[in-house]
DNA sequence: ACAGATCTACTTGTATGCAAGTTAATGTGA
DNA sequence: TCACATTAACTTGCATACAAGTAGATCTGT
């Protein structure tokens, strides 16, 4: 059973045998064996960009959770055909943006609930670790980074804006890992933390909490800043705790939008 | 930009308009709005058990990294169209399980080395983080089961039986996370280690080194049983550190299944 | 014998058509 | 008016055909 993928091409790795059938090699357009591994930064393909860009519009909740989204409507839409479309759905399907029902329909997917605890004690568990390691490592030079992405997070609270607040968020918690030397853990963190996004997005008030949470990056920056990994650990924990305290209200609020695959009295404490 | 995939039909959500079109709604198929999201157990899908085949040959390293693989050449030999084979592949490079050159071939994915050393990082850090719950929360009855699975890991190790002893090394691993109610996390370090996993495979002499992983599961397993969150959590950072010290020589055995996109010298410790 | 241009078989990406199944609307009976 | 069978339009999954591009084999000139 294990054996069953093998290449079928008769003739083995050797190159002096007649070759029946042309044994391709690496091509060598890809990375050359070499150092760099870049991402292709032109999208290039069809189904990329409608990836994308529904992507975007599920993320942003744009799209909200169970809104049926057809394949073919979104071809004719697009002028193009349904195998692109159909690619950029099976890729959504894999991360649960979408839930796809055979011979029926396909929706944007609706948030399960009991992700979301073990989701946040993962982030925070790592985050944690990321901003001891970022605390021990960081130069001068990176704090005065850090320094002034902490002033614009105040100054989009002053300014109200939103979406500013997010994107400089977003940089916020990228820059620790980087100046911690773990720049993949976040991109890894970026995908545990996807439906989270799309709860808090969903069902938190945002004008509120801006400020606070620029209060507590201001002390978890002052940690790093300080150089004391225990206090940043703690910071860190601080501001990423608490989630489960808008469980209730949430869901209550639109039902429809969440798979309540759990009991919602009995989410640990996170 | 951000509403281009609004649903085109024109009628709202208001079900008493004149349904110019039909409005379809969520299939009652999938998970009624209830408690369960169970998946479903049987494969349904030939793409689907395409994937889980080719998948499985390329993490038992039975494809080895580098090999081309032919959509057209599966096709025939599975006797169906390129279609579902297509489909499989296009998950797998999503995972970096292969790499596909538009235009030019598809090829079982180098291991990215640049990816070990933050993904076994991020399982340690997880890892030390569900042991400490685990000998926090484990009933007797749970350190009972988790006591026979050490004791058939050593019977495995007394037949030299590779495979088996792996498959109770997952168990192993699998439990605690479930002892410390985080099973879904386990899900998530399953993703994290698909590398190291394939690298391991490919470089590590597996015959010496089971006893010793035996050991090591051994004194976590008593920290747990005497409910010692610190001893565990240290224990499972020894089990789970010291990777690097074999990646100069596994690299050097075999430069053509990896990318090599870090310089190997200036590896962390982890 | 060797270097370079040309050619041809092969690759992936996309378009299109069909099959099996589902769901909402419609028809039918009481 | 209501319950139930029928039907028709829509859905996804797969098969097939074509387009654009790549790379090895072959041919040509020296």
């Amino acid at each position: 059973m294990s054996d069953q993928f093998k290449p079928l091409s008769t003739a083995p790795t050797a190159v002096m045998d007649a070759p029946v059938t042309r044994s391709r090699n690496r091509a060598p357009n890809s990375s050359p064996q070499g150092v760099e591994t870049v991402a292709l930064g032109a999208s290039q393909s069809l189904s990329d960009s409608l990836y994308r860009g529904l992507r975007a519009s599920i993320m942003s909740v744009d799209l909200l959770p169970g809104t049926p989204i057809s394949e073919n409507d979104i071809a004719r839409s697009k002028g193009v055909s349904r195998t692109p479309v159909r690619a950029a759905i099976l890729r959504l399907a894999d991360e649960a943006l979408v839930e796809v029902v055979p011979k029926s329909g396909t929706f944007v997917g609706r948030i399960p609930l009991s992700a979301l605890p073990e989701a946040s004690i993962a982030r925070r568990t790592l985050e944690m670790m990321i901003v001891q390691s970022a605390a021990r490592l960081a130069t001068s030079a990176q704090i005065d980074l850090l320094k002034a992405n902490i002033e614009e997070q105040f100054e989009m609270v002053a300014r109200d804006d939103i979406s500013g607040f997010h994107e400089q968020d977003s940089i916020f918690h990228k820059s620790i890992a980087e100046i911690g030397q773990l720049p993949k853990i976040w991109k890894f963190i970026e995908t545990i933390k996807t439906q989270i996004d799309r709860f808090r997005r969903l069902t938190l008030p945002h004008a509120g909490r801006m400020a606070q949470v620029a209060d507590e990056h201001a002390r978890i920056f002052a940690a790093i800043a300080a150089g004391d990994e225990e206090k940043a650990s703690q910071e860190m924990h601080r501001h990423l705790s608490g989630l489960q305290n808008y469980f209730a209200n949430g869901v209550a609020a639109h039902p429809q939008y969440f798979i309540q695959d759990i009991d919602l009295s009995k989410i640990p404490n996170i």
